[in-house]
DNA sequence: CCCCTAATGGGACTCCCGTTCCGTTAGGAT
DNA sequence: ATCCTAACGGAACGGGAGTCCCATTAGGGG
């Protein structure tokens, strides 16, 4: 019943991010709640309000969040999770934040198709998962719902694309792909099919998808397709 | 501040779908409104009803949708709305049983890559454009948000792929790639890369990025990256 | 160890979304 | 043209989400 893929069960003191969810512009007035004694019980409240909501994520969706329901799933009372978040998309966005800290560590194949097939594979199985898939789901509506949830996406993602852009680089290196290779669009290429897949098809996310969007972006990119253009 | 694309401004009487929107199942109890009599006035509802939706989904967006606010704006009862569609996720799947009528002919370059290149411009305007990109977001949020909403999605891009399929086909023919390349998952290449950068970047949608998609595509076909594979 | 106050929690209150009821309007068949 | 009733529209109702107020708890600096 918990989670399934990466989240290495962080000891319940000391959470991953103390930095405030909501950082209000320059109104010195009173600051928003959690700022100023981050540690011991603010943290555990946090942390049990993220996991309640990704609970909730996954069993209603994102237009599904009920703020009382994650409030008694993480025993917290009500009033604190408005006050702290204000709303589900706040909610979200901190709940992305909390997702980008954790990376999983990129594999290291000797060649580029290998290493696009691990990603590949990797996105592949998370979205597949009930409980990650589902997860994603939510979050990617989410972020279109509030510029702030959409910020932590795209943070998140650019994360994600950072942590695997290296193999691309090294696949230039060893002289497999153009030079001028843009290393961020060649990942992206990867999961783009899979995302596309997901979210307009019902057909399974399998394997072979995986492997087929893994052979596409490396032929692309062996012909030169991701080459930076110039303006 | 009308519609934008394509949307060839239908005669206000005699609407597009007359089939109904909520095919309730064997329950042969009081139809469904809208189904004994769907002329005349129920189809100026209809079609008013979707028109107000469409604007307010690109102003609020989905979860930003009022019902009473979309039966202020079609002139229509709020009770009306209600009756007829339920719920938003309905209101939206209905929405885009609509959109998918209209059909967009497809060009005919005579090439592969060139075939490729104006649908991926196609998409590349489409989601650019602020009224249909903001639609387009809208309606991915409803479809991960209701079954039958999902339901009618995946129609409108079964639609789609289906009308661009042909020129892989005739690509086939002409010897440029594969004969068992399957030509619905070319065409879902090209938009893959597009709606990935709009969900997961702040980066613009230009159309140097439909180029690179439609050659990514292009080139990724030519290696035989989406030959069908036999299970 | 003690104090100050940030942060939490319960409960009452408000407002708005969605439903229900019933009278009115207008298809469409004869 | 007339009738029957499907479909619409206004108004009142109920419930639940979000807010406010204040008492209570527990950081964390001294």
């Amino acid at each position: 019943m918990a989670a399934e893929l990466p989240r290495p069960e962080p000891p319940p003191s000391e959470p991953a991010t103390p930095e405030p969810p909501t950082p209000e512009p320059a109104t010195t007035g009173p600051s928003t709640p959690g700022t100023v004694r981050p540690g011991g019980r603010t943290a555990r409240v946090r942390a049990a309000v993220l996991r309640a909501a990704e609970d909730a994520l996954v069993e209603r969706g994102f237009n599904g969040l009920d703020l009382g329901d994650i409030a008694q799933r993480a025993e917290v009372g009500r009033t604190t999770v408005y006050r702290r978040w204000g709303g589900t998309t706040a909610l979200v966005a901190d709940l992305l934040a909390d997702m980008a800290e954790q990376s999983l560590p990129r594999t290291d194949s000797g060649s580029l198709a290998g290493d696009l097939r691990a990603n590949a594979r990797l996105v592949q199985r998370t979205l597949a998962d009930p409980r990650q898939g589902a997860l994603f789901r939510a979050v990617i509506v989410a972020a279109n719902c509030d510029p702030d949830a959409a910020e932590a996406l795209r943070h998140f993602y650019r994360r994600r694309v950072e942590e695997w852009a290296p193999c691309v680089t090294a696949a230039v290196e060893r002289g497999e792909i153009p030079s001028d290779t843009d290393e961020f669009e060649v990942v992206r290429a990867v999961s783009a099919p899979l995302y596309y897949r997901m979210l307009t098809t019902a057909e399974p996310l399998d394997e072979a998808a995986a492997d087929r969007a893994a052979q596409a972006a490396t032929e692309a990119a062996r012909a030169g397709a991701y080459r930076r253009r110039d303006a």
